[in-house]
DNA sequence: TAAGTTACCAAACATACGTTCACCAATGAC
DNA sequence: GTCATTGGTGAACGTATGTTTGGTAACTTA
């Protein structure tokens, strides 16, 4: 078993070319599957397999088992609410700190509103998650962090908080998770519309200025 | 199979005299094996039946199936939960109508920290929960209307608040239910004992008057 | 004592899951 | 063409679950 890697510098990795592509077609089989079917239980190897058209034994030539699955998973999802966060903070149509700030929260909310599933997944695997480059904190705090540098930006906008602004970040953050998260418990006892307005009133009321 | 009911008046139930406090012990088992093992999955019938030290069949003299059994144990941990948030209400070491409501949160906080077993289960099967009286919302949302009550108290107090007191009342609950689920997410990147504190602060934001 | 009811159990049934193994098929390198 | 490599598969293994069945022992009632 001595090594040659040396010798044949350029190695056949995909013979069909196709590697890659089944590997992402798992994932977002298994994202749909979650979409649909809702809990995390219902993310089974077997069923992925059916969703693709697979034979169940096949999903182990790209992942080395279940947890690698969902770990694949966590990693497409966090890095999907990272860009749409990213993408609400970066926007043109709102040019003002506390615009961004909202548009921010309310990319959060609807992501976690869209994607039941996931959203869930990835609060229940938080232990799971892969950091997202080396960093100490997970992905979860990281986005958190986002919405401390947000309203750190409002106070250098010259808006006033009743709190600091790291507490400020912390409360609205966790106001929006529990308010989908009893959503989520419960759809039908409350209106899922409800949600973006009630987070916005959240922010209003930590401000100590009108910022409507 | 004529029914003969009416002519027995007084049939024997329990032969051995037993009846009833074994389900309550299977119950008291399930609740101990749902607190040391966390997750609802580690909740199974050969688990329990073990615990009790009774064989798996004769779980099913006592419960007709594993949901009724879940029904069982939430009905348990529902009234459990009433019960301390009802004693903070009226207990009297806090007379006024603000020290009562922030009592009443945190004996709430209290039980989902040291109960997150049971915590979890009761949101995670809110649609199975039974309904406490037949009200026509759940047990969790009678709940809900507890912190309402206190909030319209403080304000018949003469205390003031920035938003209505339903408001306040989803914004302090969610924001509460929002930092426990978090916690219980991932214990070891929070303290625990900065969950009352955090929901003290969350109380104060939202009166316009100083309550300390 | 005899009948009837109840609590309980050992064993099995049916299902679903994650995972592994031996084997086949297609492809690029030589 | 030959061959090693890789993607894919059917069948099985081992495990864990909820649940049912046939039967036994304990107790009340008559």
């Amino acid at each position: 078993m001595t090594d040659q890697s040396h010798l044949t510098l350029q190695r056949t990795r995909n013979p069909w070319g196709q590697g890659e592509k089944l590997r992402t077609e798992i994932l977002v089989a298994s994202a749909r599957l979650l979409s649909e079917l809702g809990g995390e239980e219902a993310l089974t190897i077997r069923g992925v397999a059916r969703a693709v058209g697979i034979a169940p034994a096949s999903i182990y030539q790209h992942f080395a088992d279940k947890a690698a699955l969902v770990v694949g998973l966590l990693e497409y999802d966090y890095q999907r609410l990272a860009e749409e966060m990213h993408i609400a903070r970066d926007s043109l149509p709102v040019p003002d700190a506390v615009g961004r700030l909202r548009a921010q929260m309310r990319a959060y909310c609807r992501f976690a509103i869209e994607n039941p599933g996931h959203y869930r997944l990835m609060l229940n695997n938080r232990q799971a998650a892969p950091k997202p480059d080396g960093a100490e904190r997970g992905p979860l705090a990281e986005i958190a962090n986002l919405v401390v540098l947000a309203f750190e930006a409002c106070g250098a906008a010259g808006h006033r908080l009743r709190v600091p602004a790291s507490k400020a970040a912390i409360m609205v953050f966790v106001g929006a998770h529990g308010r989908v998260a009893l959503w989520h418990s419960s759809p039908d006892e409350t209106d899922a519309q409800d949600i973006v307005p009630f987070v916005d009133e959240l922010i209003s009321l930590v401000f100590a200025d009108s910022v409507d």
